[in-house]
DNA sequence: CTGTTAGCGCTTTCAA
DNA sequence: TTGAAAGCGCTAACAG
């Protein structure tokens, strides 16, 4: 590689092949590790490079082997807790492995998210895993063309329904319906739910671009509350806005004709814009109003009073994505289309009581 | 670049130039937007490129140029919120420069941190943004050897004394002064400080170790007691641990022979350590003690009562950080040591109330 | 076991 | 204006 103005020229293999005395190959071999070298000449090598100061170029190294040693990292925002705890577990894994990550925000928007894919396959990553900015239901392009490019994707957060890539996932289904039980038996009935996928008057109809997390979530309290014998009433259900700010979307719940007993916030942000529309209308809770949350964080169990929360293992997520890539990337095109569904931890606090 | 296994071959340059009917040279030229192509000739290889599909292979470009356009960005840990504010908001900008975020956590080891760089300078980055886990005063070798190797380096969150790079920073020490001020004004006298830099018994016995943030917030705190005349009492200190988890820190100081009237938490997991401390010793607040925390976070008006708080506007930092860089990366070697110090903004919320 | 050689895909003089 | 050719630093046959 040439050096940009500024930089002074790194040493080379064929420089410490020259110090040592030695061909360029029996020093790769010596400094790679790999094939044959005589003791004698591997530690001469060594402390050649060393005395000169060699650093191997990781850039030459991928050009010739075809081979990076860089993942790509997509989420929606890092800023997020919950994605920075999914990437922070990726990138811990991931490095144990010898594996760089890059990281970008697509900040849910899918131009973007076409954009960063796009820019990692340039950078000819070995694999990519992402919770896509795409509704469940959608096509994601680009993603099928990374794919059909041989380039190993995992998914964590979010599935999609038409990519065929090993998946990891909360038990989305499962959560919300437990959760919704617990609330249930504790006597409520008229039970909202803020960020759900449902946005007309009619709770069957699923927005096209609805997240499967929303899908899953909806649909798990919907099987909590129809196996009761109770009605989903759509004046209970605020759907997940489409901005990434929804502070007002437990409005129309709290504000509504239907008067509900219990809320369940299926995401972080629902739950701060939840409880900031308590406070403001100075609901108590649970004397008012009952609450069980999704996402745990280290505050929940600080508010007043503390928090009933569904915990989401979002590092262990990470983690796990991390590992199903490695498997993907060591063996070649198996495309197995395993799905790891993790299950959630609930956590029982004050904020949801038995009704009065 | 060979296409590992499972792979299939990429179109390459010589493909398109070979479809569009012209020379290597010329189709570089075309795609590349530089140099002389007529505009025939363009536009033919410009069409050649998408019906083949090609995508350039940008290893292959940073090999020829010696420009990666990726910069690594590393702090503690990706999963705390203010790091994670941090590094969104350097991704963004760079991003929108066209530059990707190589992402790395050193979870405050200096041995990691050293690993991490060294991968970094492997895979040639143009540059490094980074949040060292070492002492303000400590000599940082990994970091001096990339700056000698040419390679720009901007500090952000923490500054570095033997380091001759642009930083960006918050005003720690008014901060720290002016949260101090704020108690002292409400007539607090007995004021402890949770995670400052002091270790035993002697206040001005500053660890090795401890980071620009703490020593300048230390400072601060000293600056506002002792302009009013008040003596820094050690028993009032609580260090900042070593570890990650410091949810004892607070214990030293709530247990302790000195009765604080009022506390400055310096740092986020310091306030929720304090809180847990309050609420496990079920004093309340403002009312038994009056508080004052650093990191503005969604969930701090939510607790009760709301927090007042010290925000640092961590994003910004990021941004700037990758605006310094950038600067750095285009005029080469122009070692302009900036200090960027933003302010921080004080909100007043109920936390903090007049000592009766 | 070791050295020579031929690329990897792209940029970049340098002639034509 | 265009094309041929020489690398960038490393790996990987292949021959010695």
């Amino acid at each position: 590689m040439p050096s940009p103005p500024g930089k002074p020229d790194q040493p080379t293999l064929s420089e410490v092949a020259e110090a040592a005395g030695v061909g360029r190959a029996t020093a790769a071999r010596a400094l790679g590790g790999y094939g044959y070298v005589s003791e004698a000449l591997r530690a001469r090598v060594l402390d050649a490079a060393d005395s000169i100061g060699y650093r191997p170029n990781a850039v030459a190294r991928s050009m010739a082997t075809g081979v990076t040693e860089a993942v790509g990292v997509v989420v929606a925002d890092v800023a997020n807790p919950f994605f920075a705890s999914l990437v922070s577990g990726a990138e811990q894994e991931l490095r144990n492995m010898g594996i760089d990550c890059l990281v970008a925000n697509t900040g849910e928007d899918m131009t973007r998210e076409a954009e960063v894919v796009e820019a990692l396959l340039r950078r000819q990553v070995d694999g990519i895993i992402i919770s896509s900015a795409a509704g469940m239901n959608e096509k994601v392009p680009h993603l099928e063309s990374a794919r059909k490019l041989g380039v190993p994707i995992v998914l964590f957060d979010r599935s999609l329904r038409h990519l065929d890539a090993p998946t990891v996932v909360l038990d989305n289904v499962g959560a919300a319906r437990r959760a919704t039980e617990l609330l249930l038996d504790l006597g409520h009935r008229e039970i909202a739910l803020i960020w759900g996928a449902s946005m007309g008057d009619d709770p069957l109809m699923i927005p096209q671009d609805a997240l499967s997390t929303s899908i899953e979530r909806f649909q798990g309290y919907c099987d909590a509350l129809t196996s009761h014998g109770i009605e989903v009433k759509p004046g209970l259900i605020a759907p997940r806005p489409s901005t990434l700010s929804g502070s007002q979307a437990p409005t129309r719940v709290l504000d509504g004709p239907e008067h509900p007993t219990a809320i369940l916030a299926v995401e972080a942000d629902a739950t701060l814009a939840t409880l900031k529309g308590l406070r403001h209308r100075l609901l108590s809770c649970p004397g008012d109003l009952s609450l069980v949350a999704f996402d745990d964080a280290p505050w929940t169990e600080l508010t007043s009073p503390p928090l009933t929360v569904v915990q989401q293992p979002s590092a262990e997520m990470g983690r796990v994505a991390a590992v199903r890539l490695q498997e993907l990337m060591s063996t070649r095109s198996n495309w197995s289309t395993s799905v790891d569904m993790l299950p959630e931890q609930l956590i029982v606090r004050d904020s949801a009581a038995p009704l009065l």
